[in-house]
DNA sequence: GCGACAG
DNA sequence: ATCTTGTCGC
């Protein structure tokens, strides 16, 4: 499935409203082996964006296959919109990839969005792959502050319908948002960032992609240490 | 009108 | 998101 990026804000927000529909978010994920974890990387005013893939073996953190790549970047920053400006760049790089995985880990939200289909939906949906949502701070929904050990968690709530797990991943460290992107319920999501995380905050396939995609931005940048 | 607001 | 050293807390 594909559809056009270049929309007015009016139009990318009804297109998501059309595109939620179709999310499934119940069945469960048979199993994150291979996990292709996604990022992107930018300076604050450049107009080209890096976007990495990386597939990971989730009982290992073996490196199985790596994509990175530049792409121009013309949509802005808008709160709801974040997949318009960044998900382009991300199909790209996962049309590269060779290696079949189980399921996308991507960094920002996933059904927890006031239109219900944050980036890791939108994504998933497009490449019609299972999707895991995982993000660092909350765009919308409330929730009570979490327990202080890993694996401690609350129901993050809009009004009273779940929309994703405020989940502690580290002893006392700021928890982490996770929701179910597409084809995978909330359950499956959180067991695969719990079962992926423990030495740092972020789940290792994150942490591992996050540094790529930065490497990749400053190798075609060319930054230099003062 | 005011405050909130993934990356 | 990125730019950046030291620093406070467990």
């Amino acid at each position: 499935m594909r559809h056009r990026w270049d929309l007015t804000y009016a139009e990318a927000r009804d297109l998501q409203r059309e595109l939620a529909s179709k999310l499934d978010t119940t069945t469960p994920l048979s199993r994150f082996d291979l996990i292709a974890s996604a990022d992107v990387s930018f300076n604050r005013f450049d107009t080209e964006i890096a976007a990495a893939v990386v597939v990971v073996r989730a009982e290992t953190f073996e490196v199985v296959e790596r994509v990175g790549l530049m792409f121009p970047m013309t949509f802005p920053y808008i709160p709801g919109l974040l997949s318009f400006r960044e998900a382009p760049a991300l199909i790209e790089a996962f049309s590269r990839l060779k290696t079949p995985y189980d399921v996308i880990l991507m960094d920002g939200q996933g059904i927890a969005h006031p239109r219900r289909i944050g980036i890791a939906s939108h994504l998933g949906l497009l490449l019609d792959r299972p999707c895991v949502g995982c993000a660092k701070t909350r765009l919308t929904g409330t929730h009570d502050e979490p327990g202080p050990k890993r694996g401690d968690r609350v129901p993050l709530l809009d009004g009273e319908e779940v929309i994703g797990t405020v989940l502690r991943t580290k002893d006392r460290v700021k928890p982490l948002y996770v929701s179910p992107g597409h084809r995978c319920d909330l359950e499956s999501a959180v067991d695969l960032v719990l079962a992926t995380s423990g030495k740092y905050r972020l789940p290792t396939p994150s942490r591992m992609v996050h540094d790529y995609v930065n490497e990749v931005r400053r190798r075609a940048k060319g930054l230099r240490p003062p």
